[in-house]
DNA sequence: ATGCCTGTACATTACAGA
């Protein structure tokens, strides 16, 4: 089974990119976020149209999570805390797989309520998937807005508090990998290549200045039937990219 | 210290993103 995750910042603005890597890349299960779309607005056709189902779900122009399959999806569920939070994660069966596709909150500094939100989020989460875990294989994927260690940026010191390299936010992190679930592209040998995103400003990407932020967390059993990892820095690499670059899974 | 770039809506400026 070919697993991919990417966020896409803005389906409306990626429709033709994320039309021309469907094609070129024919994953079974694409996980997105950042959608940046209503329900009402979702481009379905852009997915049947190549042969995949799919489900959304998006209450604004902001965050939107869907997951896009060549097999159908069952047993939906939108959210992880309550119908009033924002559209961050999006889970369904697909055969036999239990597929989450998240977009956890930035965050957006040390100390902003904001931050607390994430942390929350985090935890309802983890709530959640502690639950699910104990009935089937799961596959979470998405955009963490969490560098699991200091490897996965470019800069550790550029970084001395900011987001996304605190400690309680990778404290969060370990508390999902603790349910049993491993994180598919922690094990790299050159980390460099496993960035996942670049800042669009200052030739960021140009220059190397990434960071591992787009995770693929996979339960044991599934982990252990991994046989190809790669971040896809070509199409970070195209016109009008998204600032965040398709992470590739193979099973 | 700030903006750099990109996309969004209460749009020609402010905001969020990471």
């Amino acid at each position: 089974m070919r697993f991919a995750t990417w966020n896409v910042n803005s389906l409306r603005a990626r429709r033709d990119l994320v039309a021309l890597w469907l094609n070129e890349h024919q994953p079974d299960v694409l996980c997105l976020q950042e959608t940046k779309v209503k329900d009402a607005d979702f481009p379905e056709e852009l997915f049947e149209e190549n042969g995949y189902h799919v489900a959304h779900w998006g209450v604004s122009s902001w965050n939107g999570v869907a997951i896009a399959a060549r097999q159908p999806l069952d047993n939906l569920i939108l959210g992880v805390v309550d119908d009033s939070e924002e559209a961050r994660c999006i889970a369904a069966d697909i055969d036999g797989i239990r597929v989450f596709s998240v977009y956890v909150p930035n965050g957006r500094a040390l100390g902003d309520p904001h931050y607390s939100y994430k942390l929350e989020w985090l935890e309802a989460l983890r709530a959640r998937l502690s639950d699910e875990i104990q009935r089937r294989p799961l596959l979470v994927a998405g955009d963490f807005n969490i560098a699991p260690t200091d490897d996965d940026v470019y800069d550790r010191a550029a970084l001395e508090g900011a987001t996304h390299v605190s400690e309680p936010e990778r404290l969060a992190l370990q508390r999902l990998l603790d349910l049993g679930l491993v994180d598919c592209g922690a094990s790299a040998e050159d980390t460099d290549s496993n960035f996942t995103w670049w800042d669009y400003r200052q030739g960021a990407f140009r220059r190397g200045m990434g960071m591992r932020i787009d995770l693929v967390l996979a339960s044991r059993s599934l982990s252990g039937e991994m046989c190809s990892f790669q971040v896809d820095r070509l199409t970070r690499a195209a016109p009008k990219p998204s600032d965040h670059a398709p992470v590739i899974v193979e099973f």
